[in-house]
RNA sequence: CGCGGCGUGGAGCAGUCCGGUUAGCUCGCCAGGCUCAUAACCUGGAGGUCGUAGGUUCAAAUCCUACCGCCGCAA
């Protein structure tokens, strides 16, 4: 059977290198996206996995890197491939029904969720911001719709409850590599594969994040701000911007933090920060609900990751201090 | 030639735009004091070629040029 490895990124080359472990030969191609100079322009400071087509190229496997899979030259590059059985883990586009009837034994796609849960591009940030106990990975049978066909398979993983998207994300790619690896044999010996559908009344989104969806609204409940500076862990990051008297904001990652008890400043907007003890090492700053927000550890714009109490030395709270968009309300 | 931030004692920053007395602050470090005691408090102290090299100037951390290094964004 011709296989065909669809995918990108450090979430797919588990998936890969334990198909090319498993049926070896078999594995006869690789489609991924095409190489974008990320960052070699700054030396060699940037961690970037392995590469699914230096994976590839080590085990002398076809890659086809088209702009779009959709396109007919995508197509063509994908038919001359002439895969019995394609798939798919975090490639990032949506394939065609014409991609999808190409294959002779069908499409599967390694999603990292609990179907019908958390369906599209961002699965895993989306199942932290959630507050979710547990996710876990399915494979699916590929239709048109999105992340919408038959499982096949699912497992659960424990979710940490301090879990960011990456560290959770290393954990699901580990768990849908082995699945994956399971799932390709049910096909291998010829006979029809069982799916389950999903039931609809369940299903909840998932859509992909732009950078800006970064930006800390604290007016929030610190429980939720907790969780959605580990679902935006390590990518977009969690950010804000720090407003200071007669100066100008300045952008701020925040790297870590917790909802702390303190005092509930009923009067002051949510974003205002305060120290609350000279003893303690964090920031806390006012929320939307009762808790403060305590931060630990943040980065400030063009400066290295340093810790809340470093932060202070150089940067003292005072009033009239505020976090919060851009431009104030 | 993608956009931007930064480089000031061991750490984090201010000062730079509008050059000019001993380069300042918070912390750490050392010594002494206070204390039953302390990461607390008080007193004193060490530690800086202001990234590097040139230039302008009576005078440069500050203005100009080049170079080196670090970081953020651009998925």
């Amino acid at each position: 059977m011709r296989i065909v490895m669809m995918g990108t990124g450090t979430f797919a080359e588990p998936t890969f290198e334990a198909l090319l472990a498993a049926f070896g030969s078999d594995v006869v191609g690789l489609v991924t996206q095409p190489e974008r100079d990320a960052g070699n322009k700054r030396g060699s400071t940037r961690q970037t996995g392995k590469g699914m087509a230096n994976l590839a190229a080590a085990a002398g496997v076809a890659v086809a890197q088209p702009e779009s899979i959709n396109t007919p030259e995508g197509l063509e590059q994908l038919r001359g491939m002439r895969p019995d059985l394609l798939v798919v883990a975090a490639y990032g586009q949506i394939l065609s029904k014409d991609v999808l009837s190409t294959p002779t034994r069908g499409t599967i796609n390694v999603h990292a969720s609990l179907l019908p849960k958390y369906r599209g591009a961002a699965p895993v940030a989306y199942a932290i911001l959630g507050g979710e106990k547990q996710t876990g990975v399915t494979i699916i049978k590929v239709t048109p719709g999105l992340d919408s066909g038959d499982m096949i398979l699912q497992e659960s993983l424990d979710i940490a409850p301090d879990d960011t998207t990456g560290t959770l994300e290393a954990r699901l790619a580990a768990l849908g590599a082995r699945m994956a690896v399971d799932a390709v044999r049910k096909y291998q010996t010829g006979g029809p594969v069982d799916g389950v559908k999903q039931d609809p009344a369940l299903v909840t989104k998932a859509p992909k994040i732009k950078k800006e969806f970064g930006l800390i609204d604290w007016t929030k409940p610190a429980d939720y701000i907790e969780r959605f500076v580990r679902a935006m862990q390590p990518w977009p990051t969690a950010y804000t911007f720090f407003h200071r008297p007669g100066k100008p904001p300045m952008r701020v990652i925040i790297a870590n933090a917790h909802p702390g008890v303190g005092p509930r400043f009923e009067e002051v907007v949510p974003g205002t920060p305060f120290v609350l003890d000279p003893e303690n090492d964090s920031i806390y700053v006012k929320t939307g609900g009762r808790e403060l927000l305590a931060i630990e550890g943040l980065q400030p714009a063009g400066k290295k990751k340093m810790s809340a109490v470093e932060f202070l030395r150089g940067y003292p709270i005072i009033e009239g201090m505020r976090f919060g968009p851009e431009v104030l309300a």
